[in-house]
DNA sequence: GCTGCCATTCAAAGCGATTTGGAAGCCGAG
DNA sequence: CTCGGCTTCCAAATCGCTTTGAATGGCAGC
């Protein structure tokens, strides 16, 4: 069933019926009406590809998958490809997966550029001064940034605020009375890491404290990584009675951790994790449920979507500069520092 | 850079040019260096629109990213994708995602049917009745079953020897003494939870032992949910000496509760985990390390990916049954049943 | 020298949509 | 009655590639 088919089976021309449905003013509504019941009725879809050739635009958009860095990002990718996703699919939009090996990105872009296979794409992970910025700005390739980075070039970018959230969380701990806090942190060359390792020593210097380079650590977002490096912490004198982690996964291994110490959260120990929001790890029924700073990634990523719908509808990528905040959530994990 | 300027540039036909570049045989070797070398040195790609729109064929693939089903199985998203992805590049050929409300399946693969937008898809998660089978098999778009189902239409589909699995997993448990396995399973409506119900039941009856159904219980893939059912099959009296655990989530969850009762695992309790290779939860690791069955969820995607290459160069779908071993990996998590 | 056969190359016809530049029909104004 | 202006619809060009069918040139065989 193609256009001809169904026009011919109107009695109408390509041109009439193709103007009816795609909702052109100039055609009769009594028309449109017989033209969209038929296609309805003959089950008749545009040939995607039919139609990409002719308006040169290809109705996708591509996400680079790293395929190394889901060793830090792996349970973040479902939940972000989901956000944008679901939103691109209200527009009939694509969403292609382009897999990508470590530091070889530009090539990658560049055929997905040339060859026109996607409109734009989002990346991911920024590091503070990324190539890809200045490459993709190159090429020509629109793009939207989830993160952000110290590059001067007008970009669009989505993030939220990493820096913000930390100082919150530290601050709060301090004000539990904690004086000892140890950061978990993500992968130290990430601009998020280095927000949040901002945000977490501004609020401790601020009041007065110094940050102790000693119950500090950082590295991927993995439950074993986050056991390694309490434990570790743990054993440090003073001991930290209160602990700063990156993710959800950190924070299940410095559990752990308390817990082959024999020290109990929420009243030994404090915690607040960064939460991404994933339904399948939930803070709220963790025992005890865990203190946390809170965005969700899968909304970020239906956002994302929608910005990048704007900017094909032609809005300067360089106006488009969201940053959001976190919200602090209070839970069981947190409490004054002992004694 | 079209073909026709490239053509130009060198004087040749598009003909020409489009052949070489496509590796026919009728096009000297000379002619054929020159051109690639002129398409490399201008940067030409072909749009791929365009050739799409000519060849008939999509060149995509499509993945339904079930929406609300993430709740089960996000973690493995990530890898799968790789998986698929990473081996589909290598042909050029895109992976796009395709998100789906829970219980909407049909439509959507009825609009990547007749838009031709995809030239097959691959299905997941399937229920031993699945639906899908059928309705894909009448709308004639090709596709590729990860798992297995009970239906009676000739399909391709990849699976592991789930059943097997447990079966091998119980009896090595009961091999070390225990008489008191408890299980975890997955959401029960599953093909492969089923699978490995039957696989834990037969081994179990093979030696003489009755499953104890207060001992069995199934749901999501969470941390929370393995914690919870760990937690009241404790309170069993007699008290399981043993668990299995359907992933490496559930298992975690079953670590906490093992602490919480002062528990020692690899003591005075045992559990085999389910492992499909996260690189970010990693059963070597753990304290005590883990003891699996194991199978890589990344490499099930790269040889769906190649096995949908097959069916694309014609290979009948009905003949692609591929079902993998299992492996055991035993690590200090399992030991001898006390007393 | 002519013919036939390879090996190369090419012109042109699709693929199935969108879009440009009119055309047909109808109406009221002049 | 004619003309211009709307509304509604259409024929044909176009997007950039693949592919069919034919043309060209070179060379061996007769």
């Amino acid at each position: 069933m193609k256009l001809k088919d169904l026009a011919a089976e109107l009695g109408l021309s390509q041109t009439t019926v193709s103007r009816a449905l795609n909702g052109f003013p100039e055609v009769n509504e009594a028309t449109r009406q017989r033209v969209s019941e038929a296609a309805r009725r003959l089950g008749y879809r545009a040939n995607v590809a039919a139609r990409r050739l002719a308006t040169g635009r290809s109705g996708a958009i591509g996400v680079a998958l790293p395929l190394q860095r889901s060793m830090h990002f792996g349970p973040h990718v479902s939940e972000f490809l989901s956000g944008i996703s679901e939103r691109l699919a209200q527009n009939e939009i694509d969403l292609v997966v382009a897999p990508i090996e470590e530091d070889d990105e530009l090539p990658v872009y560049r055929r997905l550029a040339a060859s026109k296979r996607v409109d734009a794409v989002v990346i991911s992970a920024p590091t503070p001064n990324d190539a890809r910025i200045a490459e993709l700005t190159e090429l020509g390739l629109p793009f939207l940034l989830h993160g952000r980075t110290d590059v001067n070039i007008p970009h669009a970018f989505l993030d939220i605020d990493n820096e913000g959230a930390f100082r919150r969380a530290t601050s709060h701990l301090i004000d539990l009375g904690h004086r000892h806090i140890a950061m978990i942190n993500g992968p130290e060359e990430q601009t998020f890491a280095i927000h949040r390792d901002r945000g977490y020593k501004s609020a401790m210097l601020a009041r007065g404290l110094a940050p102790d380079p000693q119950l500090i650590g950082g590295g991927r977002f993995t439950d074993e990584n986050g056991f390694r490096l309490a434990q570790a912490f743990l054993e440090r004198r003073p001991r930290p009675t209160a602990f700063l982690a990156g993710s959800m996964m950190t924070a299940l291994g410095v559990f752990r951790a308390l817990r082959l110490a024999g020290l109990e959260l929420g009243r030994d120990v404090s915690m607040i994790a960064h939460d991404d929001v994933f339904p399948y790890l939930n803070a709220d029924n963790m025992v005890p449920s865990m203190s946390t700073t809170r965005s969700s990634i899968r909304a970020a990523g239906a956002r994302i979507a929608d910005l990048i719908l704007l900017m094909q509808d032609g809005k300067d990528p360089g106006s488009i500069h969201e940053v959001w905040p976190v919200e602090l959530v209070l839970r069981e994990s947190t409490a004054p520092a002992p004694g």
